[in-house]
DNA sequence: CCTTTCACCATACGATCATATGATAAAAAT
DNA sequence: ATTTTTATCATATGATCGTATGGTGAAAGG
């Protein structure tokens, strides 16, 4: 056998310049040829890790995911030790928004990406799980927090979900600066969650 | 000459076979030869019409938003006459999400061009406007329906129109239900306006 | 040592794409 | 009546696509 080679690193790196390409020209312009010219690679390579361009893109929206949950992981580490639950909720929904190059790249191939999976149900079903898996994690975080009506916290929870989903697409037209964001979604923090926890 | 006929009627028929092959089957999946078979032409024909398939796009994007402003109208002007700027704010946005199959089509093919538009910056451009003239209307129907804080009302526009996109992502996918999403709106509405109007 | 395994490559194949070209027929313009 | 214009069509062209195929060289296993 000749030199053993991660199978995974080498479908993540495949995997990123594909995304490079569909950040800068859209999923629109990602070809094996043009994939395997910015890894740098053959397109036979590529085909030796990804047998259908399908499974390519399947991979990097596995891949897409678990960078961003990274990120809010990151998010939520970085708070100093005694945040409270409302800074917790706080640093997740930013870690959501693609407030510099790097988290703008991704959300616009996730965005690219959530679009073709409403045309395959079995893909949709699995963004749908992961949706309602971010909607009980920030209910659990207003609840904790202190939310003024315990019952409504679910309700609450979509409201602020789908505000961040909407600053997204307000970020990657430039609607709005990060800045911006980032006054609207605090604003709509404070009527929300009690400004100081207990 | 021959029988003369109406261009812009023959663009908006080939340009309503493109939104109905790219709502049930992607963007992806869209080209002259699949426009030409839904309209029921030749592909000549359609070339008749549309020098290039960016053409086609960029008419089909007008297009769309001709739809929607006249959706918006029909739903403001289905209003009893004596109903408050509260009830158009909420017709206005109840208008702009995907509530039943037509506007599901119209907003799964708006989202797609929407992608499109993020890699080209003078389509861009336009986007931002559009998005814009919403802000200062909604702000304006705020205003009028008396918002608590007037100075907070561009603030709370912003609010609006973002969490009424997330929403409308939502319904797209699934997570929600009609009456869920309204109910959510309808939530935060009752916040951030005053129930009955003077 | 030799055989098998695996990373990697070059190229071929058939399909499909956007677009170009040239023809036909009919109706308006002259 | 003849010319011009325009709607419509069939087909060609050259590029690009996803994928299949047949290699090569190196390293591990026997």
């Amino acid at each position: 056998m000749p030199k053993q080679v991660d199978h995974d690193e080498r479908r993540r790196r495949i995997s990123l310049a594909l995304w490079r390409i569909a950040a800068a020209r859209g999923l629109e312009s990602v070809s094996m040829r043009e994939v395997a010219a910015e890894a740098g690679m053959s397109i036979g390579l590529v085909q030796h890790y990804f047998a259908a361009k399908d499974d390519m893109l399947a991979f990097t929206a596995r891949h897409l995911r678990e960078r961003i949950e990274e990120r809010v992981r990151q998010s939520v580490a970085a708070l100093p030790r005694a945040a409270g639950p409302r800074h917790t909720l706080r640093a997740v929904l930013t870690a959501l928004l693609p407030l510099d190059p790097g988290s703008r790249d991704e959300t616009l191939v996730g965005v690219a990406l959530f679009i073709r999976a409403l045309n395959d149900p079995g893909t949709a079903a699995l963004y749908r799980h992961g949706r309602a898996g971010l909607t009980s994690a920030v209910t659990r975080l207003l609840r904790a927090a202190g939310h003024v009506a315990p019952a409504e916290a679910e309700l609450t929870a979509e409201t602020l979900l789908a505000l961040t989903d909407g600053l997204a697409s307000d970020l990657l037209l430039g609607h709005h600066s990060p800045a911006q964001a980032l006054r609207v979604l605090d604003h709509h923090l404070d009527m929300v969650v009690p400004a100081s926890p207990v």
